[in-house]
DNA sequence: AATTGAGATCTGTGATCACAAAATTATAAT
DNA sequence: ATTATAATTTTGTGATCACAGATCTCAATT
């Protein structure tokens, strides 16, 4: 029996919490869609297969609890978070509403450093769409859009963006799953584009055109999970 | 020696576990502006007070760190927060971006009672203003706003605006106890009679002007807390 | 009187135990 | 073979303990 179920983990820094660091790896596995919305999970098995005991998965399923990645179901039982209609919609008009103004926001605190990074992660995310691989689209799309919006050291409007995503990954990733890469499309290039015109509107308009665009592919799937 | 040092509270019903009750007190206990940004809280201290075991006061100040509002201090300590001009803008921000659109998503659901509750906070609103009583005016503004907004069940927007409320109504109650009541308005009338006239764009509209206004009001007080 | 520092206390974090309610498995009866 | 029921295990929740680091107390020293 093996002591780690989970897929590759970064390993923690002995100075951080134990109780941060399994947040943030359960955080990593649900943005990247390893975790399939609906299933149980349980404190001590995550526990078991993270290694560490009981007291601090508790502590950061509660937050995800609250962040409404995780839900507790009828009768206290920890599930991940299903897509109905009213979440997606509000979902959708949330993002819609949050991400495109943060982009603006952050535009000017980019740097070429993080110009860089944003081509090199977006030119990634060209590959993985060619080859087929889902798992790394999923992760590279995310990379790219925080990439952009933690520019902005933002207390308030990151964490909140970040509970969105928690919410849809899931959903995103059986549905992306499920249609294949070859509907995806993107508009990285513009955003890209904007930030080099160091143009907040025109980044913002690309942000919130990805943004639909990618929340319509997925419109049309919900209930079919 | 007091088993309960806060205010008068809610009892617990038996049913509900002790956790949510104790989450759901100080979550009203913030709302009302009974916690002053920047005090320390203890786990022991607060499950004194409620006089419960420290175990459900740490799963709630858990979900109220996550939720921004309270905060863990430079070397682990738990204070209620402060407000930043950063954080104050982001706020701003959010709640003119949600809260006009889930009011026009809510007023559809508006009945005639829960319009007449509506009538009736705003009269008792009217009461605290003459009278000055901050608290009333801190209680009943938040009642009259999640009143319209809870008549739609929303599980992504509702949880997301309660916690902006959470994040700013500790300062509020600084801003506005030192202001006094008498510099205060709002745009409940108007918004009233957009749910009246069935009109959706006019209670956005009413509910954006009344949190520009009030969000200008604090403005010029934040960093003299 | 002001400063220092050693001892005592308090605090968040992690570990472990207890328990009732669910869920699962096993057993018996048809 | 299928259903009903009893026994067992598992689960979330709450309580308690342990501990290191931060904070406070207060007497000793300058």
């Amino acid at each position: 029996m093996p002591s780690n179920a989970f897929a590759k983990i970064t390993p923690r820094q002995s100075v951080i919490p134990v109780n941060e660091w399994v947040y943030e790896t359960l955080c990593e596995l649900i943005l990247h869609g390893e975790f399939v919305p609906g299933v149980t999970l349980t404190l001590r098995g995550i526990a078991e297969s993270l290694d560490v005991s009981p007291m601090p998965v508790r502590e950061s399923v509660t937050r995800l609890i609250s962040e409404g990645a995780l839900e507790v179901s009828n009768k206290r039982r920890i599930t991940v978070s299903q897509m109905t209609q009213k979440k997606f919609d509000e979902l959708a008009l949330a993002r819609l509403s949050l991400e495109p103004a943060l982009s603006a926001l952050a535009l000017p605190l980019i740097d070429a450093e993080r110009l860089k990074l944003l081509v090199d992660v977006d030119s990634k995310l060209d590959v993985a769409i060619s080859t087929g691989n889902i798992g790394n689209y999923i992760k590279y799309n995310c990379q790219f859009h925080f990439g952009i919006y933690e520019a902005s050291p933002s207390p308030v409007l990151l964490p909140i963006i970040k509970s969105l995503w928690l919410r849809f990954s899931p959903f995103y990733r059986i549905v992306a799953g499920r249609a294949g890469t070859q509907t995806l499309d993107d508009y990285h290039e513009s955003a890209i584009d904007a930030i080099k015109a160091k143009d907040p509107d025109a980044l913002a308009k690309a942000i919130h055109k990805d943004i639909q665009e990618g929340m319509e592919m997925l419109n049309d799937s919900i209930g079919k999970q």
